[in-house]
DNA sequence: CATGAATGAGGATTCATTCAT
DNA sequence: CATGAATGAATCCTCATTCAT
């Protein structure tokens, strides 16, 4: 429900599809947020699964990376919630942990095994691509990029062929310099 | 208001930081949303308007559209309803009308003038540019890009240099063929 | 436009509709209620002028009450407050105390007029036929008869033919006794 | 509550009197008109129910009419919302499409009765004997008849003498002629 | 004295959460 | 332990009335 509908659906629609009573829904999950919580935990727990074995199975670390975020771009256009809350890892401190627990070292591996192999643009971060993936989220939730799958893709390979070595330039800094 | 906490705030709130009571809102603007569309049109034609100069007075085409993504991104930083309804352009037929009338149109000469220039990678149009104002949207609005405006910086510079000519392999494109 | 409205109108559409600000509305009418009051009187002034003229100039009394009832429905037919508040008079005891005062003394003239000549059914009083306006009135108003007037009008003639003095019949009284 | 104070109550007044909360009201109801003509329809499938068995126990045609208004007259004297609500019968085409659909049969059956018997002025039909019941609702909600109940009785008096076939004058017609 | 913008209480409706059965 | 009816705070909007200009 919250993979279709966001975080905006009833609780009551919830427990229904679920064909339980709100008060068992309740007894497992005290807050709706705690569920919607639960419920993308689970999601990250299984991305961040298959994202290692993919990239433990791609010896090539330019193709691991382009090929995670593939995933994570059809991932994100059929999970509405995922996008919504995916975002605010960067915001609330507490927020969706599990995805910094989870998820974050996957994106931090796949950028330091692609610096090394110099398959990536100096100065990338995993902070840089997982800022990639929120923008690429918000994209692959527009009824647009839905009807045409190949308007995502797009985004996606520009985005990539951004991270290229090819661009040598410096990406810019904390220009207030180190504090 | 909206600027600051998007669409979500209560009209009472809106009414009380405006320091009038809330029949004088509702004297000026029918509806909530009649509100925010007036407050979004009116920032678009600034913006469309900005843009617009901003593009005549640089010969450089290719930095002509950098200095509107840059813009973009500022006015995106500052303004969540902003964000919220832009890329709803892509979902609600009517939506921000005004989005679709007064500024897609200079994306597309900004577009235009780069391929007439050649300092824009082949096939890249104008929705592919719009896709990425949505997808800068939403990094804007992340509290981190706020605090270390460096941030969104840096993923706005890796998607420019995505879209330099450097890049000469096709953008996918609707998989089924011309129909 | 409490005529063609009734009592609802919304005041800024009567000082529009009278060419005048709010202020100067509610300077002369202390209240919305005031206003529809002061109304309602003139308007009971001119019907009680006007009926009283068209009872002295006709002799007959059976006939001078049914002008009268007839007049009174095509009045009620084109005056939607003065049917809410005529009712009125009944129940609120200063209520629109014109119509006690204007327009009663009318009825009770041209009742006493008609048992005086035996044309009207023994123990009718004033009150009884200002109960039948009462409910002509609501007659009145409604689409159906504004769209096919007779159909108002029957309604008219079986009341009156109910108060010819063929009915001999006592109508019902205080069964509680005279107390 | 309706009965008593109109279809104008607040929902919150009708939520505590019923001793719930409004949340409670809106589970049951989606909405206060849906909840009004709930109550309506049920008084209507009783009134029917009611006066059709009445109708069927009393052998004399002219007692059953006169019943039947009798009844009508008390139950528009306790139910405020019903009578605002009947006249509507006459006016929006769907309205009170229970009342056309429950009530309507009965009275033209009842005057057909009548008519069969003799017992009915000629011409009067099932619309003319509606709108009397829509007279002797607004009176029946009269404070006045409220508190001297034999007031309205007189009233209805006069009526059902009207409709006696002692009058055999033609009631008015359609004036532009059968067109 | 006229104006009409401003006021703000009041009314219908929604939905996350609780609790009696 | 499961149920789902009940709760009520929160939200948008209307309109009679006031008051600064």
């Amino acid at each position: 429900m919250f993979a279709m509908h966001g975080e905006c659906v009833d609780v009551r629609e919830i427990a229904r599809c679920a064909g339980v009573g709100m008060g068992t829904l309740y007894r497992h999950f005290p807050t709706k947020d705690v569920l919607l919580e639960t419920v993308l935990h689970e999601d990250f727990v299984e991305w961040t699964h298959t994202a290692r074995q993919d990239a433990a199975f791609q010896n090539d670390p330019a193709e691991a990376l382009s090929a995670f975020l593939r995933d994570a771009l059809e991932r994100h256009a059929n999970h509405r919630a995922l996008v919504e809350r995916f975002a605010e890892t960067w915001d609330t401190p507490s927020g969706i942990a599990a995805c910094k627990r989870d998820l974050h070292p996957v994106i931090e591996d796949l950028v330091t095994r692609c610096h090394d192999a110099g398959v990536l643009r100096p100065g990338v971060t995993g902070e840089d691509v997982s800022l990639l993936l929120v923008a690429l989220g918000r994209i692959a939730q527009l009824g647009a990029t839905q009807e045409r799958p190949e308007l995502r893709q797009r985004t996606l390979q520009i985005m990539l062929d951004g991270l290229r070595p090819t661009h040598q330039s410096a990406l810019p800094t904390n220009s207030s310099g180190p504090d």
